[in-house]
DNA sequence: TTAAAATCCTATTGACATACTGGGAATTGT
DNA sequence: ACAATTCCCAGTATGTCAATAGGATTTTAA
């Protein structure tokens, strides 16, 4: 029952892009600089953001990536759901078809449900951006005390 | 984010204990044919169970598992937690001392920590207790229909 | 006393996922 | 042309999961 590290390193990938927006396109060395992400594996993860169309990105020199939309638009559960599959705590209870044949008798089925809820509650509750205001928010407070 | 096998089948064997519980100590190869869980697997389930003090055991012709307390005693987070170790969704929050050094300045481990909470309030508020209520009365609705 | 029935204990295995690292190919701006 | 980038794919070390296997130990009962 942990976030991997890709999921988490995700999150973090999207919250950068969002804090450090400059209407440019951020290059994967300055992403992984201020993230502490080893260059080659923050690059494969964003990959993935960019395949969902959840960056956009321009190669070549002055090329990079930037968010696809405003980062209210994302949820962590979206993200985390992209890089890390399903965050239902249970085989049984994905797709429509149900995997095991105890399903019908199995009471513990229940509280897999309630916890996948739950879980979805917190993850989609949260948006990219409400994540980023926070990080300013801190920065600006530190900068005053200068 | 799945819960493995071990801490579902833990879960079942705790529930399973106090469904069939007639004051006997109930044998592995009973508990195995009903949950339907290879016996030597289970073996080693249920030796975790024990050596937490959650169930019982004799040994010997006529040994067994019974539970070692009312089956309100337990809840599900208890059992997960001594089969799948912590339930908190990074490394970051557990222990005392910060795992990561960015854990100061990490926006997202307030997501992380909510998390953990949700995750915890589902699975601490229900017990064995109920979940073999819920069985025991399936069971016996099944049998009017006979 | 012996045999059978159980739990107990430890080792091994195969499959799979994670968390990277590395080497280029392709693309673009200057 | 060249440097700066993203893009793409391959490999690798480590660990965990989900079992399986074999035998040692303990207890009851014939």
């Amino acid at each position: 029952m942990k976030i991997s590290s890709r999921g988490r390193y995700a999150v973090r990938i999207m919250v950068d892009l969002a804090v450090n927006n400059t209407g440019e396109y951020a290059k994967v060395n300055q992403i992984a600089k201020r993230q502490d992400i080893s260059e080659k594996y923050l690059e494969q993860i964003i990959s993935v953001l960019n395949k969902a169309g959840y960056v956009k990105s321009t190669r070549g020199a002055q090329g990079g990536y930037k968010l696809a939309k405003d980062p209210s638009a994302y949820t962590v559960g979206m993200i985390l759901r992209l890089t890390e599959g399903s965050l239902c705590p249970v085989a049984c209870l994905e797709g429509d078809v149900n995997e095991c044949d105890r399903c019908d008798t199995c009471e513990t089925l229940d509280v897999w449900k309630e916890l996948g809820e739950a879980i979805n509650k917190v993850v989609d509750g949260v948006t990219i951006a409400e994540l980023a205001e926070k990080q300013l928010a801190r920065q600006n407070s530190m900068d005053c005390l200068i």
